[in-house]
DNA sequence: ATTGCTTCCTGAGCGC
DNA sequence: TGCGCTCAGGAAGCAA
């Protein structure tokens, strides 16, 4: 399912893919998955100006005025063809074909996955709710404090929201967690300064270590030209059965997630300090 | 205001 | 071999 650095590895690509290129024409395969709310004619998208990265989405701008807004959810997938190349019928809902040749297939496998086509300027929803991006230089120990604070939320689910922090998935939040040695139902609140400074520093450090393996690739997530990544060989909790120290991991339904934490190395107070190794 | 539950959907994996 | 069951989960929407 991509999360932060799977859509990162996803933008990144498309950069180098189709920047400054023209878009032919649209084929929408699948009308129930894209919509246009967008005061202009999809068959006329022009060139791709800019290609961004908002939490999990992706945001393409036209120099027609208009940007492609893609959320991939559990299954959605960006995937570049050749022309000659045939199209994997299941689950493709949208073409992108390009003048110069080529062409970036929009699939999901389970519908879930959206294409909305806006005016550049126009209020996402989704995405004017959005919080800070763990990266963001806004986002420091002191603010992350204050969002945290009084707040009785599992610390997991406070992760998930995308309103608070924009761009963790249930992967990532089970691993940072395993990481700083805190208990996944632990309360937001409830972590001392000095374990919020940690899970900071540790989420940007997980974050970063699988924007450079190209995301996790645990079940289906691909790359747009149809590779694995390689972060799942860093996996230490998620649907593993013990831990990098042996102990047997414990599975549990938050926020209806599944949730892999280890018992002995993440504790429900979330006092102790961390001394295990993060890679 | 905050929290939590339900819904959407299909392929994979499992037991019989 | 094949059937039916369970599970996977991001975010909207609504209830408490």
């Amino acid at each position: 399912m991509p999360e932060l650095p799977e859509v990162q590895t996803i933008v990144s690509q498309l950069q180098g893919k189709i920047l400054g290129r023209s878009v032919r024409q649209l084929r929408i395969v699948c009308p129930s998955s894209v919509e246009n709310r967008a005061d202009a004619d999809l068959q006329s998208l022009g060139k791709v100006q800019s290609i961004e990265r908002k939490g999990k989405f992706i945001v393409i701008g036209f120099d027609s005025g208009v940007m492609a807004v893609i959320h991939l959810r559990m299954t959605g997938k960006l995937v570049w063809a050749a022309a000659s190349e045939p199209r994997k019928p299941s689950g493709l809902r949208a073409e992108f074909c390009f003048a110069d040749g080529g062409s970036l297939l929009f699939y999901s496998v389970r519908g879930f996955a959206r294409l909305d086509f806006w005016n550049s300027g126009d209020k996402v929803p989704g995405i004017a709710k959005l919080g800070l991006d763990p990266f963001d230089k806004g986002l420091t120990a002191d603010s992350l404090a204050a969002m945290m604070h009084s707040r009785k939320v599992a610390i997991k689910s406070f992760l998930l929201n995308q309103e608070l922090i924009a761009g963790i998935g249930n992967i990532y939040a089970c691993e940072i967690l395993y990481r700083i040695g805190v208990h996944p139902k632990a309360s937001a609140g409830s972590l001392s300064k000095k374990k919020v400074r940690e899970l900071l520093a540790v989420m940007r450090k997980v974050l970063s270590k699988a924007i450079d393996c190209c995301g996790t690739s645990v079940s289906d997530f691909r790359n747009i030209d149809d590779k694995t990544g390689q972060f799942q060989n860093f996996l230490q909790v998620y649907q593993k059965k013990s831990c990098p120290k042996g102990h047997r991991l414990q599975k549990i339904d938050i926020a209806g997630r599944g949730t892999y934490f280890c018992p002995v190395c993440q504790s429900l107070e979330a006092k102790k300090a961390s001394s295990q190794l993060v890679f």
